[in-house]
Order: structure tokens, then sequence, then C-alpha cells
DNA sequence: TGGAGTTACGTTATCGTTATCTCAATCCTG
DNA sequence: CAGGATTGAGATAACGATAACGTAACTCCA
């Protein structure tokens, strides 16, 4: 026999009338201002609860000009290396009476200028990119209106943003150097978009390491960072296999996508071609042989970039930049040196 | 020599007075309500161009009761899952002119019922709730208050809800059959988790299946829906391992997290056990031996979800239950019979 | 006992937008 | 060219919450 609920739902006049107050001393109430006499003070949570009042959040923030919410931009939802990410910035969010609002670009800077402004519509107090698409210039003009912004691997515009970084340059130039120590000569890069300054880091951190060996780059081809990527780099270079005895690339997903493709043409992995992935994700570790990488701490990534926006938009702008360190996991795509 | 932007952004009256215009013309300009003159067009929009106006979300939905924002409420943002159904739901929901805020409960039922009311104060216009983890009660409740609902994988509340369900209990039921057919008698069942209802349809199929040829499961055990679910049960499973010759899994993450720990003891894949996971994730189709898993469409599973809700929140409750049909995809952890 | 200080509320105005009403100017149409 | 229809635009009043201010009643001590 219960009631439909309501269509509209009840306000803070609607609590205040059922308490035989005003709306103004039910807000004190409900916001623990003080200023409230015991027994008042009862009769209006008591009207609240029975009425289920909540708040309405527009009109809170239509008034103090605060949302509670703060926005995170990811290139793809859908490539394992974000959610994590999106998990530990929740996990500092929330705590601390923020909602998360996570948007996805699906790798189109297009849409990563509409989804800024859609964010700026819905004035959140504050938002992380991950890895920028857009040109300095865009990225610039679209972050300045913003409140406070913090970049993740993304060095732009240090003056209106913090700054995270993945040192992926000497990542990468480690790991290239214990390859070459190991005796491979002839590298191939899989560099991710175009668009990404990790990627350039990336490459930075190879021809770093080449160039101290007299080498450098046989292959350096962009793509998409996902396993079809890695699949369409594999039929590409598959003509011209023998170039190669080594590809880097600019994350695990594309490192996967290439594996299966070399496997079918009969090209081993390690033994004609040592393979090394970025990001560690979980898929990494499954398959065999298993991936060369560089782990990055993605959770606390997140939880880093969301600490450093919570205290921009409390006006602590206490670090301009952190720069993380990656970890290289050695697995089975780079076979230890015999003896 | 660019000015600091003010700290206030501008608002509609400030494009009122800088064309010359009262609030109410600006406001049917830039809502192409007609009844303004072309001139006055013109000058209006040159007005907020120049000032860059954005109206305030907050103040619209104040005003219209309308968010615009629907919600979509999963277990994990990790698990690969459900990154695709967000996906899918946000290329729906987007060109429509919504926004989606996507929320992660870990597995939580306390954080699902947090959520819920989060989402209530947000005032979203639907909300898409993807294998939710309340119990019926509980659940009835948070969504009572809701505008619209839309429930993937929890056929409860049909009068206040519209569902979509993948018909595991078919699927399941083929894939053991199968299974009975190549050979195997003796099945576990890494189960997931208890409160999800996706779980027992999967265990019906299975139970159906075996009961068919006087059969009935030797394992039955509950985990978290990961790898390290997995490898529990593996751990778990080791001691009377011989006791198993197939195991179906409540998704490919437990069977994945099984592959490593069952390989390191000794017991081979598929030879002493057969493998079956769930949801075909990217991963299951790279790993070796390939996983044998039960396809679902995640991303149209979004894109459907969406689809309802939006039907829902526009007043036509055309469709209150749709039913999805998985695809079983046979690879290596399933041979065929020899012959 | 009277003025200052305190407590417990209520009133008013405001945040930015827009539905509704109002009004003036312009336009036909017979 | 009178009178009704149409068009362009402004004024007003909400939406719900709350900051700022106002006020009545009470306390307290000289």
């Amino acid at each position: 026999m219960d009631m439909k609920p309501a269509l509209r739902s009840p306000t803070i006049t609607d609590v205040a009338e059922a308490a035989g107050v005003s709306p103004m001393t039910v807000s004190r109430v409900l916001n623990g201002r003080g200023g409230a006499g015991e027994e008042t003070r009862r009769r209006v949570l008591e009207a609240a609860q029975a009425l289920s009042y909540r708040p309405n959040a527009f009109a809170k923030s239509l008034k103090n000009d605060r949302s509670n919410t703060v926005g995170i931009v990811v290139p793809d939802i859908v490539n394992p290396f974000f959610p994590e990410i999106i998990r530990g910035a929740e996990l500092v969010a929330r705590p601390a009476g923020y909602t998360l609002l996570s948007c996805n670009v699906v790798e189109d800077p297009e849409r990563e200028e509409e989804v800024l402004g859609m964010l700026l519509d819905k004035r959140v107090d504050g938002l992380i990119i991950c890895s920028a698409r857009l040109d300095d210039e865009r990225l610039l003009r679209a972050i300045a209106p913003h409140r406070a912004v913090v970049l993740i691997n993304r060095a732009a515009a240090k003056r209106h943003a913090g700054t995270i970084e993945v040192d992926y340059r000497a990542g990468v130039d480690a790991v290239v150097t214990q390859l070459i120590a190991q005796g491979r000569r002839r590298f191939g890069f899989a560099a991710g978009p175009a668009a990404s300054q990790g990627g350039r880091k990336r490459r930075e951190g190879i021809e770093a390491a080449l160039a101290r060996h007299g080498l450098s780059l046989v292959f350096d081809l962009p793509c998409t960072p996902d396993l079809q990527g890695g699949a369409e780099i594999a039929a590409r270079l598959l003509p011209e296999i023998a170039q190669v005895d080594a590809m880097i690339c600019y994350n695990d997903l594309i490192a996967l996508g290439l594996m299966k493709p070399l496997e079918q043409a009969g090209i081993r992995v390690p033994e004609d071609i040592a393979l090394v992935g970025c990001d560690d994700i979980p898929a990494s570790d499954l398959v065999s042989p298993a991936l060369t990488t560089l782990r990055i701490a993605k959770q606390d990534l997140g939880e880093m970039a969301m600490r450093m926006l919570l205290d921009r938009i409390a006006g602590r702008n206490t670090q301009q930049g952190i720069v993380i360190e990656p970890d290289p996991i050695w697995r089975a795509t780079t076979p230890r040196l015999p003896g």
C-alpha cells in the first residue's frame, strides 16, 4: 500500500513546514552551523528523515559557486592503463567530499576539447587530464578558464597547471641499454599516437641509449595505442622483419597485439625478436612468453594527481611538478644473457 | 599582454549588457527559441562569443529540474568487462545531449548504496546499474526515488526499472553440454561474488546440463571476480585437483588467474582440466592456451542500456526487459574431440 | 532595573536561467 | 485605414539553498 513517491522531491521548505520552522533554521541544523535549540533541532532532523530530504546540489552549487565535483579526462577508458588511474583518483576524491566525473576522449583531440568545455559548463572545481592529445596552444586555451588543473604526462603550461610525469626517458633508456648489453642491435619502435608527449619521451630514451653505442633506430612507426595498433605494426613490419631484433612498444597493448601475428609468421619471441612493452597491465604477465615492460604505479599515480588537484583547489600550490620513475619488469620476452 | 581571466565567469546578464539587450533576449537567442530580430540576434551572438560565455548548468538545472546527466554504476572499473559497457553507454548518451557520470562501487554494497544516494543528490535524470550487489529490498529502496533506472544483469523490480539481462543460463548450459559430449565428467564452478544474480544464472546453467546426464557439481566455490580470485580458487583446489576435469569460471579474469598456478603445479590445461571463462575480455585470446569463453557484446550492451534509459527518461517505457544471448567462443582450453 | 551581551530564530536578497506575462511596434487584410 | 494578428523585446517571478542581516526573548551583572 505504499504511496507512489511524489513526483517532486522534497525541498528545504517542505522540511521547514513539516517541522514548523523557517527554511533557514532547517539549513542551519542540517549543516551543523549551530544557533538552533535542542528541541527545534530534533524536530527538524525528524522531519528531514521522514521526508527523506536530500539537499539539491544545484541550488547549493549555484549559491556557493562550488560543485564539489572534479573531472578526469582519459584518452580511452578501455585501455587498462586508465581505469586504475581513475580508481586511484576516486579513492582520494570521495573521502574528501568530491564526486569524480570521468570522461572518455576516445583518442580524439576534438572530443577532448569538447569534453573540456563540457566540464566547464558543469563547473567542476578542478580536473585532471591524462595524456592530453591537444597541441599546446589549444590545450592552454582549453584549460585557462578552469579553476584548477593537473596534467598527467604532459608538461605543458606549468604556470597554469600542476604536472605529474612518468620519467619514460630514463626507464626506456635503462631497458634499451640492458638489451644492447644482451646483444641486441637493431631496434624498432612502435611509437603509439604521434600527439603523445610520453611517446616522444620514450623515443628520446631509446635514442639516447642507442647513441651511446653508435646505433640508431631501424623502425619508428606511429600506431594506435591498442591491440589493433600492434597488429598493424606487425603487418607492416613482417616483410622486413629481419631488419630488427628488438621492438620497443609505446605500451603493453601494442606489444601484445604484435605477439600473435609474429608467432603466426613463424617469428620467435624472444629468439628472433625481443619485445618490450610499457605500463605493466595485468595481461602482460599472463601471456607466454610473459612480456617485459616498464611498470608504472598506476593507482598511486591517480592518487597523487588527485591529492595535487585538491591542494590546488584549496589554493595550496605546494608542488608544481612531480616526476615518478617507472620500474623495469624483466620477463620472458627479453631473456637473460646466457652464462 | 592578455588579461587574467576574470575570477567570475560571465553570466547571461553580462552578455545582455554587452549586447545592449535584456537577459531574456540573450536566453532566447542562445536557445534558438526564435522571437528575436536578425540584427539583435547577431549582436547577442557576437557578445556571447566575445565573452566566451557559457551558460551555467546549475542555474539551468535548477530552473528546469533536469540535469542532462545520467549515471552508470559498475562494481569495478578495473574489471575490463565494464569499461566497454561504459563506452557503449557514453557513445549513445553524448549525442543525445547527456553527460555520463560513471561510478565505481569496488564490489561493496555499502558503497553502492552511498553512490546511489550521491547520484540522487546530483539529480541525475536517470541511471544504469550494472550487476547490482545490493539485496532486493535495499536495491528497491535505493532506486525508488530515481526518475528512471535500467538494471543490467539484475532482474529485480521490473515495475520500477527496465532490465537487460545476459542469458548466462542458456550459454553456460550449452558449453557444459558440449564439454560433457567431449568426455568431461567432473565439473567445478568458480562462482564469483555470492551476491551476483549472474552467478546464480550460471550455476543454474551448469546444473541443468549436468542433471541431464546424471552428474552434479564437484566444487562450487565463491571468489572475487578478478585474477586474485582465480589464484585463490587455485590454491584451495590444488590439494584435491584430481577430483575435477573441467572448471567453469564466473568470468575470464578468474579463469586467467587460475591458469598460472595450475601450470606451476604441473597440471595441464586442457589435458588435465578444461577451462571456461565468461565475458571474452581481450586478454583471453592472448594467453596460451587461449581461453574458451562466452562472448558478450559488451559495447552493444552499454548502448542498448543507454537507449532504454533515454526512452524511459522520455517517458517511453516501450520495452520492459531485454535478454541477450552470449556466444560460446571455443578456444584451446577446451579442445575439440579427437576424430 | 536597565543596558549590554547572547541565543534562537525569521526575513530578505541573491546565485544564473528561463517560463510566462506584458507591451509596443509593425503588418496585413478587406 | 481601422482593427486584429503578428513580431520583438522587456519585466517579473520563480527554481532551492543560504549569507547577511534583523529581531525578539532571555541572561547577567553593576
